[in-house]
DNA sequence: TCCGGCACCTGTACGC
DNA sequence: TGCGTACAGGTGCCGG
């Protein structure tokens, strides 16, 4: 699931191969893919068709490619998204949905989803970042960040812990997996209600998911399975390195007590029930 | 304004 | 073998 460092490692990629490269051919395969484009498919393809792409950026989980119209093409993997730089002549992907060809031949960007939860939107961006992601935070890894500011966004909230970290109006980057590695890092439950950390316990919370995503970043990224790959194809290492999620029932590295699997939010959070104490009053 | 619940989507695993 | 169901989860919208 592409979370701040898969979606950095595929910026990466992308800023290596992709500035200078002016687009030939737009091909929508599949118009979910450009539903945030509210002037449609025929738009998105005529806006981009003859631009050059100068840069690639990030802001959390989202990419952008800024354009010479001083437009973005923004970007956002969604749970399967996959932004690949590959050879004209390489087989279609079953779940090919936009197609890209530049006027130097050779390579072509092909936007891949299988859950179709990612898209792509052409939009305004003079000011640097793009308005429709205005809202989305610095992540931590930003110089920009700033840990003062976080700490108190967090304790003014009336929320649990691991929500707040998913919040990506607080803190941009994280999602469910490394925020459970950086809740078992930090030895904090993910019920823990937000008025109640400590500066002390936010600022180690700070350190943990810095760790954590650097980690991940120098690994290249986690990957359970094919869907999440750098623009090459190639998938991370990072989850070799997992702690505790996906963990269930497996000892704790830190102490050997079986890691617990517990519903969230209509998904899964692990802990290992000794390091994270689950909080007499707990917060959803 | 803040917070929580849920829809969106498809491939895979599993039980019957 | 085939069918039905649960599950994976980031984001945005809606209701309280």
């Amino acid at each position: 699931m592409p979370e701040l460092p898969e979606v950095e490692v595929v910026r990466r990629g992308l800023e290596r191969t992709l500035p200078g490269r002016t687009i030939a051919t737009v091909a929508v395969a599949h118009p979910r893919a450009v539903r945030r484009h509210a002037a449609g498919a025929a738009d998105f393809a005529a806006v981009l068709t003859g631009r050059t792409i100068e840069a690639a950026c990030r802001r959390g989980k989202y990419l952008w490619l800024a354009l010479d119209s001083g437009a973005a093409l923004l970007g956002h993997l969604g749970m399967s998204g996959q932004l690949l730089v590959v050879a004209t002549e390489k087989p279609d992907e079953t779940h090919l949905r936009v197609r890209f060809t530049f006027s130097d031949a050779g390579r072509e960007l092909r936007f891949v989803d299988q859950r179709t939860f990612g898209g792509l939107a052409v939009v305004p961006a003079d000011a640097g970042v793009p308005a429709p992601i205005a809202h989305i935070a610095r992540d931590p890894l930003d110089p920009g960040f700033s840990d003062a500011g976080f700490v108190a966004a967090v304790r003014r909230r009336r929320t649990g812990i691991k929500r707040a970290l998913l919040d990506q109006t607080l803190v941009s980057g994280i999602g469910n997996i490394y925020a459970d590695e950086s809740l078992w890092r930090a030895g904090l439950h993910y019920a823990r209600p937000t008025g109640t950390l400590t500066r002390g316990e936010l600022n180690r919370l700070l350190q943990s998911v810095r760790e954590v995503l650097l980690e991940a970043l120098h690994a290249g990224g986690t990957s359970f399975d094919a869907l999440y790959v750098s623009v090459n194809g190639e998938s991370g290492l990072f989850d070799r390195s997992l702690a505790v999620y996906g963990r269930a029932g497996l000892p704790c590295t830190r102490c050997e007590t079986p890691i617990r699997r517990d519903a969230f939010m209509n998904r899964s959070s692990f802990t290992c029930p000794r390091c994270q104490p689950r909080p007499r009053k707990a917060h959803w």
